[in-house]
DNA sequence: GCAAAAGTGTTATGAATACACCCATGC
DNA sequence: GCATGGGTGTATTCATAACACTTTTGC
């Protein structure tokens, strides 16, 4: 089994079983990601996803919560089970979670964390782990496909935002350009949104700030899409 | 840890770890659920979801493809993983799979398994070990989702099927009645079924067969539904 | 000829799209 | 007063939903 570290709880791989967390935020107008360098001291290091060890049965929630907390100073925020990975090479079965923190969230990483997180864009041409680019492309395609059908956006935006800024986080996950019209009248009828008292002043004319309605129901009803 | 086995491999509770996999299938105009008694004696036993112990770290498809041959003689089928629970009071990982089988493959049980599985209509009150209600209502939601968005009703057909039955397999698994003009025109527009020369004979006017092409997209393209 | 299931079109309503100009503020 | 981003309405197109009768076979 490759790479012991003995001393270092969170990346301990003597038990077989591991949850990891990709963990997405916007930052400078882009979708990034965090990741652990697998050797610190080698500027040539291949990057993981960040994880923890199993050890025992616990819940994974908790796991995965702990290890989103121990990465970003983030407790509260979007997380959810993504799927279970099974490499018989590598010896390992990993049960993934996938998370989305606020901007405010991105702080740099704390000493005495285990190992320094960093993030990067998604479209970095990053060396990752193993199976580890697999893995985030999973969690990409189905953060794409989240947004399409829940308010999953809200999550990785500060409690109050402009209608400007939330079209922008959709137009930077789904990469492309939305029309700003038909972006509002939809989302204003969807009722999961309300203004709030708040302007935000700014270069131009200042923004109506909303909030997410935390009592809206999350997942749109779907209309049958088939057949 | 409970019930014991040690003679009986699949139900060897020694691993943290099990793969357990909900089968589902239509028979007689239900839609129906296969489970293993925990105790094949007792007449009030409770039932299990069929499962097998993860020994190792091999393929967990694979795992799961082997349950479902083991209880159903049916090796091609439509197989997903559902999700991955973790009971810290039993102590164990269950990586939860859902499968579908078409009408053919329901076959009575062959002496040689390990423990005589059932077929349950999925409302039949049934008493079900731990979280296996739990994990069964989850992939009874699943299945009515994906059916909604994916060309998955075709895995519980046989090779060749009427458009009527086609629409019985539908409305049995959402549970409501469709308009028959209307799922004819988008399932035909939809491209993914072609008629074949065969016709079935029965009561009243016969049925032209189709069947579906292996070749079509199975994943509509969804249009954007949120916001 | 009748019972039983297969097959077939049209209309009305609601949703999605495309599109261009005025408004409020800071400098 | 001008640059900057915020905010607003309409017309067209397409998809969905509701709805009833004719056709083919076995008996």
């Amino acid at each position: 089994m490759e790479e012991q570290h003995p001393h270092d709880r969170q990346e301990n791989h003597d038990s077989p079983v591991e949850v990891r967390v990709v963990v997405f935020s916007l930052q400078e107008k882009k979708l990034q990601a965090l990741f652990v360098p697998e050797d610190h001291a080698d500027p040539g290091t291949r990057w993981t996803i960040p994880g923890m060890a199993v050890i025992g049965c616990p819940s994974l929630e908790c796991i995965a919560s702990e290890c989103l907390s121990t990465y970003t100073n983030q407790h509260e925020s979007y997380l959810e089970q993504l799927y279970t990975y099974s490499s018989p090479e590598r010896g390992i079965i990993s049960i993934v979670y996938f998370a989305l923190v606020p901007q405010i969230a991105i702080t740099t990483a704390r000493q005495e964390r285990p190992k320094q997180a960093r993030w990067f864009p998604i479209d970095t041409p990053l060396l990752l782990v193993g199976d580890h680019a697999e893995i985030l492309g999973y969690a990409l395609r189905r953060l794409r496909y989240k947004l399409e059908y829940t308010a999953v956006g809200f999550d990785l935006l500060p409690e109050n935002f402009s209608l400007s800024e939330l079209q922008a986080t959709y137009e930077i996950i789904l990469g492309e350009k939305l029309d700003k019209r038909n972006f509002r009248r939809r989302i204003l009828k969807a009722n999961i949104i309300e203004p709030t008292p708040h302007q935000r002043a700014g270069e131009g004319r200042p923004a109506r700030l909303f909030r997410y309605r935390h009592d809206a129901v999350a997942e749109v009803k779907t209309r049958r899409l088939f057949p």
